[in-house]
DNA sequence: CCATTTTGTTGTCAAATGATAATTGAATGC
DNA sequence: GCATTCAATTATCATTTGACAACAAAATGG
């Protein structure tokens, strides 16, 4: 197989990921945050806790901008900063109970639609899918 | 295997795959195309031509603001317009030679990247890797 | 100690995006 | 023929995002 089979075959399923996060953060994302700010909010919610540098990097975000998203979730009562022990320059972000409950709204919505997709699928094949997920995050989606 | 875990697993997946697909663009993207404007291209450079309405199905976005964006991309000589034969209402979109040769070089980029990326895999473990993504956009990503 | 680096904050600005409404011309169904 | 639906355009507006600069406080490394 050449590369460029390989990179199509890759790009076509790019956008189709791409498309399914689309719709279900449609639907899942609470009316009162931003895109940007459900993408911190579900990165929180499956690995706490985060400093804003490290949000910043995995975002690709300035750090000025990484702060001003943070603070507006603070304000919604969605998760909050605590200096770090270790180091008082950095700031700890957390889910507040109040976040977490949301998330865990919005990820048992989407959980649903998951399932309904993956209804047909018998115990071998979803752990067929489960070990394809697990392949290509490792060697390709590093 | 329970939904949950099914759940949690894609949902680190699909965060990886967007990662690399943001990292791929921001290297490859040309400086006067808009990010939404450079996924209409990609899109184009996939399946030529499309009209408007599939495009603006494509990217979840209003029919308004497909048109806006290709206006966009006609007037930067990227993409050019022409009404369907059958159906007049419609508009069918394709890449002019600019945007074609625009796109080839961006995705020849891409290639090289994802090339180095894989250059530790055997020709057997790229064509598993292949069939893992096929399987998941039959099954997962429709 | 002192210079430098790291981490974060705040403010500001332009650009990109999302959303909506009003309008046009072409097809479709009866 | 006529009402209705479909595809697209244009205009407008608020919001979101990206980018940059200036600053402060804490850590680090001599």
């Amino acid at each position: 197989m050449d590369n460029k089979a390989f990179f199509e075959k890759l790009t076509g399923f790019v956008a189709s990921v791409d498309r399914l996060r689309h719709e279900l953060d449609k639907q899942s994302r609470p009316g009162d945050v931003t895109p940007i700010q459900y993408g911190i909010l579900q990165h929180l919610a499956l690995e706490q806790p985060l400093t804003l540098s490290e949000i910043s990097d995995c975002f690709g975000m300035p750090l000025s901008n990484a702060s001003r998203e943070v603070r507006k979730l603070t304000e919604k009562g969605l998760c909050e900063k605590r200096d770090d022990e270790e180091d008082r320059r950095r700031q700890i972000i957390r889910l507040t109970a109040k976040g977490a409950q949301a998330m865990g709204e919005a990820f048992g919505q989407m959980e649903a639609r998951i399932a309904d997709r993956l209804e047909a699928e018998s115990e071998a094949e979803r752990e067929e899918l489960y070990r394809a997920m697990e392949l290509l995050h490792r060697k390709v989606f590093s």
